[in-house]
Order: C-alpha cells, then structure tokens, then sequence
DNA sequence: TTGTTATTTTACCATTTCGTTACTTAACCA
DNA sequence: TGGTTAAGTAACGAAATGGTAAAATAACAA
C-alpha cells in the first residue's frame, strides 16, 4: 500500500490525511471499532480499513481482537519522532532573527554531525543574509 | 501538482518526503540557490524544482530573485501549525496511564468543542477499557 | 444449521506523485 | 550579436493513493 522505507516519511504521510487525523483524534479519548470510527465519516468501511492499514504500518495504531470486533487504539510514539523532528526548527518560528545569527553560528561551530535530516551542516559557510533581498 | 485543501494536510505532505525535509535542513543554514539545493542529491534539477514547489506551496518556503538566481528560504510558519497539532499528543507518548485517565476526565468534562481535528470528542462517553485486552 | 454483524479482501478506477529527458526562458557576459 | 549559466516547462511513465462495489472471512447467536 506504501512503499516509502524511512519511519519520519512514514509518520509524516499517514499525517497527512484530515480523515486519517480524525481517526487518531477519536482515539486519544479511547479505543474503537471500524465501525465506530468510520460513522462519522462520509466514506465506506473498506475506505476506513485502509486508512487504518496505513496508521498501522506507520506504528500510529494496533489493533486489538474481541470476537468480531478488531479494536483500534492509540500508538503515540512515531509522534514523537515528528514533534522531535518538527521541534528543531522551533527557533526560526520564535527567535528574532539576531538570535537566529546566533544559533547559526553555533551550529557551524560545531560542525556537521547528523548527514542530511535536520540541524545545520558543516560545508555550508554561514549563508544567511537577509532573506527576500529580491521580491517576493 | 496536489489538491489538497487544509494546510495541515498540505505541511505534513511535505514533509513527508527525505529530500524535501533535506532541503529545509538545508536552508536552516540559509538561502540556497536551486543548483546549490540539487547538488547533493542524486536527482535531477527538474525533480529539484519540483519538490521545491511543493514546498513553496506549503508555505514552507519562498524564492528571492537575483539575476538568474531564484535564491529559496525557509518559512518555519507552518511547522509551528504541524507541531502544535503533534504536540496535543504528548501527553500520549510522555505521561502514565494514570495521568492520562485524568487528563480524559477533563476532556470529557469540556464536552466537545473542536469539532473533528485533535483533543476530543463529546459523544464517546469515556470509553478507554484496557488497551490490548485481546491479542497483539 | 442458518442468519447476523464486523471486518477484510478483491478487483477496479481516477488522480497524484516522483522521477525522467528534451526543450524553453531568463539574465548575464563578451 | 552569440554564448553560457540558472531555472522552469512539457510530455511522458511507473507507481502510489484514495475511493468504490461486490464478494469473502470470522465470530457470534438462535
């Protein structure tokens, strides 16, 4: 149904779905059925199964088993991961940008660590000059 | 090249992809032309673009212009939306279950207000039984 | 056994996504 | 003017996504 191979992307794109969030907002206030879940929901109950295929194989779910019933609940772990992921850019949405300066500079201090996902790399000498010099 | 309509689908769409969160990791450290951008990737520049649309389209980036150059920055505005909405699940991956019955209580005290996208809802009388009772 | 309820599986379809190559623009440079 | 560099567009293809209807499973209930 997928075949994208790293856990962030994964996370990410079983996110990117209002039906999908729906479903994990009905589960943070407990466990439900297909059924349940797929009420509300303007679509048919295979539709709903595999939105819940995609939450499971992004971790975001599991799946009990009452009789018939086959229970959804909560894994919150991988939005851990996003949030932690997501976090890191937290100071260009808060810091002014003199602190921004700042942070960079510590960032090519130290040089590069992680390869490619977040922070900052070592290669690139302190670009940053001020922004939309241009349009736009 | 998409169709989506809410913002929070459209932000974790694009991040759900290694070489677009590459690009933003990437213009943490500042500006970056599209040759600079595609350079380390094993793409070409039409893919590059490609990806920095929808990236400009989710507002995570935006593009100056000098001369030729159509230099890319980075937009943290709506990573700020995404990690507001992962965080309300916190509580999730961080508390004890105990805690978590109590922050359900409250929920259920407000009765629904947020119609379908986080915290919860009003018509599902506490549900939460004990997770895994089943298999799995 | 037969029936009912809950859920999944099996095609099938339309659309989107992600990549390519080839061609076109745009801005500079001599 | 012609040439080079930077970037975007067009056309294409393979694969994934998100939905459907219809049939198949699975577990219970009488």
């Amino acid at each position: 149904m997928q075949k994208q191979t790293d856990r962030l992307s994964n996370t990410f794109s079983a996110l990117a779905d209002p039906t999908r969030r729906a479903i994990l907002a009905r589960l943070a206030s407990g466990e439900a059925s297909v059924t349940e879940l797929a009420k509300p929901m303007k679509m048919t109950m295979p539709a709903v199964t595999k939105h819940l295929k995609v939450l499971e194989r992004a971790n975001l779910i599991r799946r009990g088993r009452h009789a018939q019933w086959r229970p959804c609940y909560l894994v919150a772990e991988p939005l851990k991961e996003a949030a932690d992921w997501v976090e890191q850019y937290r100071i260009f949405w808060e810091q002014s940008l003199d602190r921004l300066d700042a942070y960079l500079k510590v960032l090519q201090a130290q040089a590069g660590k992680d390869p490619s996902e977040p922070k900052a790399k070592s290669k690139n000498k302190s670009k940053r000059k001020k922004k939309a010099d241009g349009s736009n």
